[in-house]
DNA sequence: ATGGCTAGGCTCCCTAGA
């Protein structure tokens, strides 16, 4: 079973080359971020029509997130639990009814610049309720995964050009601590699971020919519970789609799962 | 002093992204 997660920069933009994608790779399981559409303006039979299950939880203009799904889907929970006053489409979870069941959560992690600032202090806020939401579907033993556009840098390696992003609320020291707190509960970081290589990167700017420089970074993450990672066998980067026509600045990041 | 572009709002410039 092929898990992908997919941060498309808006669905309307992407309404050719997801689809492309789609084809192509043919994923069971997709979590999609920055959907940037409101639930009753996703193109959600173009999906059905592939053979997608579609849930969603969006927002008008910014955020919003969903998941694609070959097999049904339950218990579906949108927005991230621990503050009812949140209002940005970040979360969605549900439990893919494979023939061995996971659950799934699909999370678009705020960017938090500039930092310091109120943006930061929601960065650091929202993952110390995502640590809370992981400790308590830790508790289960049962396999689950975060897979989302964390706007996180976990490493050196993970950024072409580490030392330009020092200050930068996606690379800050107390950034990447609240991520290794979160993996430290005992999750697992699926892709370096199975690749250790630096230089291999999920997002590149649109700007200042970041793509044609290979100045990258790798913010897109899918994280395992020790049940889930029992059953990794792979985990890629689709690379090639940054060069395909009218792309996201993000690609999709996949993990393989056994049956 | 500086984000070299992209996306969405309800626009003819603004916010936001990473």
């Amino acid at each position: 079973m092929r898990i992908a997660t997919f941060n498309i920069n808006g669905i309307k933009a992407r309404i050719e080359a997801l689809p492309r994608w789609l084809d192509a790779e043919k994923p069971d399981v997709v979590c999609l971020q920055e959907i940037k559409s409101v639930d009753e303006a996703f193109p959600r039979t173009l999906f059905e029509d592939m053979g997608y299950v579609v849930e969603t939880h969006g927002q008008k203009g910014f955020n919003g997130v969903a998941i694609l799904s070959r097999f049904p889907l339950e218990d579906v929970v949108r927005g991230l639990p621990g503050d009812d006053s949140d209002e940005q489409a970040r979360w969605i979870e549900a439990t893919v009814m494979a023939p061995r069941p996971i659950r799934v959560c699909g999370l678009y992690l705020p960017n938090g610049n500039p930092a310091p600032g109120p943006k930061y202090e929601y960065k650091l806020a929202w993952m110390a309720r995502m640590e809370a939401r992981v400790a308590d579907l830790l508790a289960g033993e049962e396999p689950f995964l975060c897979a989302g556009d964390y706007n996180v840098i976990p490493q050196r390696e993970d950024a072409a050009k580490p030392d330009l992003w020092t200050e930068d609320a996606l690379f800050l020291p107390q950034t990447r601590s609240a991520f290794r707190r979160l993996v430290n509960l005992g999750l697992t970081d699926a892709f370096r699971a199975r690749n250790q290589a630096p230089g291999q990167y999920s997002f590149w700017d649109y700007q200042a020919g970041a793509w044609e420089r290979n100045n990258g970074i790798r913010i897109d993450h899918l994280l395992l519970s020790p049940q889930a990672a029992d059953r990794l066998t792979g985990a890629g980067i689709d690379k090639a789609v940054r060069a395909g026509d009218k792309p996201s600045d993000h690609v999709p990041v996949w993990i393989t799962l056994d049956a």
